[in-house]
DNA sequence: CAGGGGGCTAAGG
DNA sequence: GCCTTAGCCCCCT
């Protein structure tokens, strides 16, 4: 798929941007896909870096709960639960569906 | 080099 | 449901 040239952040990022809209996955699952299984909270730190106006669906991203891991009066919180019912998901108790 | 913390995960109490 | 313990790893002091 590309050369090895990309860093560990670079191909959490390119699993987070391959994650199709409706479908939603986990930190361990986006760090395991992108080989490096363990760096769970990497991902985390690395999408919480993440520019307000980034492309990347990291909203797509739930913890291995299926939960949003922000507090409830965080504004994250509340644009990624309606990112994802724009994206045909369901929020029941911070939880998706 | 040591210490503390973080959108994590799984198992226990 | 909540908190703790333990594990994995990275980044900043």
């Amino acid at each position: 798929m590309n050369t090895s040239a990309a860093s560990n952040k670079d191909v959490i990022l390119q699993q987070v941007a391959a994650v199709p809209a409706g479908q939603i996955s986990s930190y361990g699952a986006i760090a395991k896909a992108a080989g490096l299984p363990g760096y769970a909270r990497y991902v985390g730190h690395v999408l919480k870096s993440l520019p307000k106006d980034t492309r990347l669906p990291w909203h797509r991203i739930l913890n291995a709960q299926k939960k949003i891991s922000f507090p409830p009066a965080s504004l994250a919180f509340k644009e990624q639960k309606r990112r994802l019912e724009e994206e045909g998901l369901t929020i029941l108790n911070d939880k998706v569906v």
